[in-house]
DNA sequence: GCCCCAAACAACGA
DNA sequence: CTCGTTGTTTGGGG
């Protein structure tokens, strides 16, 4: 499972690749979790070129030039790839091919990818573009959650998934339980400054390790969320343990509030 | 706060007390949590007698002679008395006076004591009245409940709380954190013969303690749910955490199903 | 690891 | 201890 860092990078290289393509076909191979009939995207998206493809929240955009829009959303194993015969590829979802002959394939062994055609906006801010008061006005709302819980809640912060949130939260010495109401001012700033650091870090990581990547995750440089890591960077044992229902990796490095 | 054993116990030594006594007048101190008018209560039950008075659940029932009842529940700190001067008495929420001259007064230094003239009939059945095969179609219907909120859940079973509720997952062998959707079938019928038997084996303890109580409680027999052991009367540790949001008091000995 | 929903649980006030 | 309400957590299925 991606989370932001490699969807934003993701996003930048399909970008690159597939921008003004012309779709000349489209293949479908699974609509189970497709908003509208086949025949009705097909409509839409054949024949139109790539106008941009992005990010936002755990979706990658595709916009065309008839400013149709599809929102793709990986889940837990979903996968790009970009092949000249579509038929190399195990559990696909859709493929588009374009007129250079290249074809843009989804696949999920899981099944469990989403594809939108032109959504309702979602008016959640991502994770890239919050700041302390965008923060502080939602531990307002929601005082007593635990902030593992609030920076995974998509209808929080788009973006952040638990790889992330642990990451965030040891860079920003908060432990995983404290309650987002009982911190303070200070460490809440602190944090939404983190949140930017950890991210942008993260995907110049990526990029140079993998500069070319669409699918997968590179997780190697994680200091925390690292199951191959017996102690932090500062050599502080990790702890591994479930948090709002979800595997947490933390240390005592990280100060509980509340 | 007395639980089911204590309030039987009550009950009994109440109705031989004042069985077939004349209420002369009735004097109210505190109407907040009385479902009617003290002008109505007074109407009804003034100038009867009392026919019987019986345990239901939580609840002490008294029934007059013109079949009108009274339910009255305890709450945490409520209590009954039989006085020939209710002015000894603090905190008082009614007092009935008999022909004879004594008075039955009910207090509350908390207030919180419920009287129920008359009561819509309530058919969640009484602990002492269950069998294995309503445990079993209860466990169908909520069966991802701990076995501690279950048992504790006066819309399931009346009458168990806190205290036997322990006692009760201690004797039946099974941890309060087990999940009654997993319990097996013949776990379920003998926490359903063990149920029967702690409440009324505690029965006959408190008579033998105390054969003449009306109030309080008596707890000092209690195997686990007792601040005052240190172990299980087997000699295992009694651990002491919070479980359904109850103070829970089991041991390793019980068995964690699911 | 993702999202959604239902149900269980927790906390609070009356 | 009860009732109701609200908010949060948990677990299962897709």
């Amino acid at each position: 499972m991606p989370e932001l860092p490699d969807l934003t990078v993701f996003a930048s290289n399909l970008n690159t690749i597939l921008k003004n393509k012309e779709v000349k076909s489209i293949e479908f191979f699974n609509t189970k979790r497709l908003n509208v009939t086949r025949e009705e995207l097909q409509k839409f998206i054949n024949n139109t070129t790539i106008h941009e493809i992005r990010r936002s929240g755990k979706e990658i955009e595709f916009i065309f030039s008839n400013d149709i829009s599809l929102f793709v959303h990986l889940m837990l194993t979903g996968g790009f790839y970009i092949v000249r015969d579509i038929q190399n590829i195990k559990f696909k979802i859709i493929a588009l091919t374009f007129s250079d002959g290249n074809s843009l394939v989804i696949n999920d062994p899981k099944g469990l990818v989403t594809l939108k055609l032109n959504p309702v906006v979602n008016n959640v801010p991502d994770a890239l573009d919050i700041d302390s008061d965008y923060l502080k006005k939602k531990i307002l709302e929601k005082p007593k959650m635990s902030i593992k819980a609030f920076l995974i809640d998509q209808k929080i912060i788009r973006g952040i998934g638990n790889a992330y949130a642990d990451e965030i939260l040891w860079e920003a010495k908060i432990s995983p339980k404290s309650i987002v109401g009982k911190l303070p001012d200070e460490v809440i700033n602190y944090l939404s400054k983190t949140i930017t650091k950890v991210l942008l870090e993260a995907i110049e990581q990526i990029k140079k390790i993998n500069p070319g990547i669409i699918s997968g995750e590179i997780r190697e440089f994680l200091s925390v969320h690292n199951p191959r890591r017996r102690e932090s960077p500062n050599g502080y044992p990790i702890i591994k343990e479930k948090i709002a229902s979800k595997t947490t990796y933390y240390t005592e490095e990280q100060v509980l509030y509340g």
